[in-house]
DNA sequence: AAGCGTCCAGAGAGCGCTCTCTGGATCCGT
DNA sequence: ACGGATCCAGAGAGCGCTCTCTGGACGCTT
């Protein structure tokens, strides 16, 4: 008798602190009158174990109540179950400037795409911890809690230019997977909408109801996905024969957007208009208004992302949705496949946007 | 020599898969040529111990890039280090119902409890893991996760009428706080709105403006928000002399809200209207507009929560607010203060609305 | 019938850490 | 100067689990 146990382990210790007389492993492989590894296959759902011997364990787990110890386990699985998922500001812009974790969780594109992961985490039994990171001491916890092996990978789901966050993981070897395409080229997996093509896609309706002077307010043109919308806008412009069109530079809010919307009436006369965002296009409805101008007749108004606002706003606005919750489905598959096979090179994932017609184009 | 070990215990097995020769506190004391609990006091941040000995250990550390095994340090100390935040719909009504956790993480709400949470939670080095809790298997899944010691405590979000995750959690003794308080008594410690006050401010604008004939808005009434929001309407009312007032119930949805609000001008000629939350107030401002109403002048609207929507919509909503991040930052004070001493009895509190004055009334 | 391969249950060695316990050194009081 | 209290570093015992390895039982081939 090596490991000696005292018969009764778990008597009272009279102390007051924890200690809820947890079932272990071995509770369970006594009761069920077999050995510890046998019960550790039966629980584990291995191959090859006697039925008599799987129907006992079972019986046992049931009796007692067992919950297998994550600690343990992990200790020798090395394995934590868990996910990190990232939301990244870019520099130090404080929790509430434009692009800082304030601004990002509140808005409801956060929700979708934790939902979104949520759908291909959960049934795995894969769990996802949020974490923050905005800040160089942030960032520094990201990694750490990544080398303290308390989770398996990498999610990352804002991002902004500058953020050194993909850098930093791609260089420390950890899976990853990022929301949107990363600024500079890196051995990184992502997934991302083809925004070229939602910009096209709004043009295309634009023109396609008459519209002659046709704006775009864009985003900030650090960020990737803001660029893109632009270069896919002219082309598309380029496309139906014109070649020059009026460009106003928000910055992905609301006034941002009632602001270049008033250039664009008041200097351009323009009869439609392209928003690189949601809170643009709201902010240019405004400023249409405003101006005296009735939306989509006199102008009409084609917004980008299908967030909340959209529907909200009267009219209700015309825009571009992507498939946030299926983009972020696929992104958590990719992580599930990365961790899966430690050698599996990077794989990307690219949605089509969609166009979805409401009142305001 | 018992444990022996051989002198390169991190060689190569041969083996592609992982191995990436980790650096245990071992390595770590015997690179500063003291003993593993030494080593161990120094990261752990312990009192009583040699300076020499402390600089030798910082040393080792930062030379050797080490990070504490988190796993086999929870297995000892039974501690995660991480909490759960269980989005908790009601019943089973699918993934997009009207209380499925797909409303539910879309709403920026949700993103702003979190927020308010990181806040806490972050700087003390505990992490939240987010978990759906809608059907059987996923609350039993949140059972499990705490069972086998995956996370120290709970924080539940949302919750609906009939939700019985909160009962279970408190019949299992897992330190607990709910957003909310649960709809029968019970040993748990919550945070919550003064929602009566808040329905009494939304009612002295609205009388204070002049309004002589004011109705109500109310969300279904299982939900204690909502039964509050009504009877603190009632109460208010009274207060000013209304005997009585019309109500309409809705579901906390922009339609909704839009219905009852065409019910209440078509039968009641109502001149000002509380509702109960903030995307009924925009339905209710729409169906106002679409009745050829003008907001204030002919009808004024106060709605709940000071979500997105009030600020996009136009005009733009006055609302009572609750100060959502604060009351998420208080909870998860309170769970950790629940952690660190296990006998705590629960502790809730209850945070002031106040009237965010904006166009519609 | 002997020899060999196959299958499967049990034994036991850790995974990396914390923490109690031991014992040597130092410091105090008398 | 000596006994006792105090302090602090090291030794070692696990925490609960997985997984390799061992060895017995069985079935097949020759």
């Amino acid at each position: 008798m090596p490991t000696s146990k005292p018969t009764s382990p778990r008597s009272e210790h009279g102390g007051p602190p924890r200690r809820t007389a947890a079932v272990t492993l071995e509770d369970v492989a006594r009761s069920a009158g077999v050995s510890r590894a046998s019960a550790s296959r039966v629980v584990n759902g291995k191959a090859g174990v006697d039925p008599e011997i799987v129907a006992a364990v079972r019986g046992a787990v049931g009796r007692l109540g067992y919950a297998p110890n994550q600690a343990a386990r992990s200790l020798v699985t090395r394995r934590a179950g868990t996910v990190l998922v990232v939301v990244s500001g870019g520099g130090d812009d404080g929790p509430d400037g434009p692009w800082g974790p304030g601004q990002v969780l509140a808005d409801p594109f956060f929700g979708r795409v934790i939902g979104g992961l949520m759908g291909s985490l959960q049934p795995r039994d894969v769990h996802p911890v949020l974490m923050v990171a905005s800040s160089e001491v942030e960032r520094e916890r990201v990694l750490s809690y990544l080398r303290e092996g308390r989770a398996d990978g990498v999610l990352v789901v804002s991002g902004h230019a500058g953020d050194p966050l993909p850098g930093l993981l791609a260089a420390s070897g950890v899976p990853t997977v990022l929301f949107s395409r990363p600024e500079t080229p890196m051995r990184l997996s992502y997934v991302d909408v083809a925004s070229e093509q939602g910009a096209a896609l709004a043009v295309d309706r634009l023109v396609g109801r008459g519209c002659e002077r046709i704006g775009i307010i864009t985003g900030p043109l650090d960020v990737p996905g803001a660029e893109d919308r632009l270069a896919g806008f002219r082309e598309a412009m380029a496309r139906h024969g014109f070649g020059w069109a009026p460009v106003e530079r928000g910055a992905f809010s609301l006034p941002s957007g009632r602001e270049c919307m008033a250039r664009l009436i008041e200097e351009h006369q323009v009869d439609g208009v392209f928003a690189s965002n949601d809170y643009m296009a709201v902010g240019a409805v405004h400023a249409a208004v405003e101006a005296g101008l009735r939306v989509p007749d006199d102008v009409a108004v084609v917004g980008f992302d299908d967030a909340a606002p959209a529907v909200v706003c009267r009219p209700a606005l015309t825009t571009v949705r992507q498939p946030v919750e299926e983009m972020a489905a696929e992104m958590a598959r990719i992580l599930l496949d990365l961790l899966a096979d430690r050698t599996a090179t990077p794989r990307s994932a690219i949605f089509d946007p969609v166009l979805v017609v409401r009142d305001s184009a």
